[in-house]
DNA sequence: TCCATTCCTTGACGCAGATCAAGAGCCAAA
DNA sequence: TTTGGCTCTTGATCTGCGTCAAGGAATGGA
């Protein structure tokens, strides 16, 4: 069921194109070589623990994995969601300030701490590419930080439709023709913990849009879109902000 | 009553540990003195607005900056604070995703930004900076969407008087001593915007927690607070988790 | 000195979303 | 086939915060 990933050649890489290691030219490529390792989580195990003293950094291959916050009480928040190409870690910190969960089976690939901060001291391709990464998401963070402080509960769940069928977009090379559909990659609590509601809410949500025929759901995890904008309107978005299609 | 800053040399700069051009050496310094130059905004002035071409990138020298960004029907959302030394723009994109506004006279280091990006991707001590606090940044927006997402109005307000304790603290050389205090650089509609709350929310819990005896006010702006792990506790953040003194 | 403006506080009331509760659908193990 | 464990849906009720409204305090300009 688990792809094994024994070991890939980067050049025959999924994620090469898109990861940290995007602008590496062959030299620098074959230096990675030297230093990767695969790692496989299974569906729900976890990947670091918040405080953890952190021995490596690396890409996510596939699956799907999320960063959380919990406060004392269990009061649980979602701040970050990996898909494919997304970098774990911080170079040049030695622990984590999120517990990293991974929500599916899922495939890293991993550098020893050490010799990747060596690299990219040495290396500026490595570190333009994370920079640039690093601002992609800081863009996402201040654009999911309107969706919880200012949308209410219908306008967070037709965002997270909307940012999850983005992503998946970008991820695939081919144009999505016909009509869009995507897979919830998230339980109903999971979505909750991302949006700042309760699980019930966003049932309930979920439910409604489908009445207003906003969406069709096919099973509870597959969401279709018959128009992308009439989405997008729900969402509370600028009608030109998508950059989808 | 502005400073003016026609031009001060970078040795006396007073944001000169701190900025992008912390580890510049003083050849790598001379060459950006070169590219620099300094601009005034008075309270209230657009820095720059969302979607707007930005042609420099540059450092908060002295005063406060928001970020903010606004839905079709006015609601705002605030997604950045800039205090002295953070970084506005983003090298490698043309344009802004967010409206930059000075809330208080303000003083910018600017450099223009075609030079600006030539020389960053030269001078691998000023990418490395810019990682660096742009991690910081992104550490910060993810603490930030668990006060949006999860906490109560009461622990958003004690969370945002606990932050700028922090930054301030930060900024300053010397250890505070005696009884903590701070001033607020933001009205209560602004920090309404930071919590997503309403300002009449905003005014109610801060009234709430000085009625407690959480905080002491001295006018409108000065809080002084008599007891930080209290603070702390109202704000629902671990005990240990501060880092503060 | 007076007035206008901006910022802040406080009260009354309503509603969106939380909480509490029950049960349905689905899958895998016994 | 039954049982137990998830995940999800839906209903009833409660409550924290938003909304609407009025007025106070501070500041600056005429």
């Amino acid at each position: 069921m688990q792809d094994h990933f024994t070991h890939v050649q980067c050049s025959d890489c999924p994620i090469r194109h898109r990861a940290v290691c995007a602008r590496c030219d062959a030299d620098e490529l074959a230096q990675l070589e030297q230093m990767k390792y695969y790692r496989s989580f299974q569906a729900g195990q976890a990947i670091i623990w918040s405080g953890d003293r952190m021995e490596f950094v690396g890409s996510v291959v596939s699956g799907i994995a999320t960063l959380t916050q919990t406060m004392e009480d269990g009061r649980r928040q979602m701040v970050g969601l990996l898909l494919p190409s997304d970098f774990v870690g911080r170079p040049g910190r030695s622990s984590v300030a999120f517990d990293v969960t991974a929500t599916t089976d899922l495939v890293m690939c991993c550098f020893r701490k050490k010799p990747f901060e060596d690299m990219m001291s040495t290396t500026p391709h490595i570190a333009q590419r994370l920079l640039e990464m690093t601002l992609d998401e800081l863009d996402a963070a201040r654009e999911w930080m309107l969706i919880l402080g200012r949308k209410t509960a219908r306008e967070k769940i037709a965002s997270l439709i909307a940012i999850i069928a983005r992503r998946e977009a970008g991820l695939r090379k081919r144009r999505p023709q016909g009509m869009l559909s995507v897979d919830l990659p998230l339980t109903r609590e999971e979505m909750a913990d991302y949006l700042g509601l309760t699980l019930e809410t966003v049932s309930r949500q979920i439910s409604a849009l489908r009445k207003d025929g906003v969406i069709v759901l096919e099973g509870n995890r597959h969401v279709s879109i018959p128009d992308i904008d009439r989405l997008l309107e729900e969402a509370g978005d600028d009608s030109d902000g998508g950059m989808l299609v």
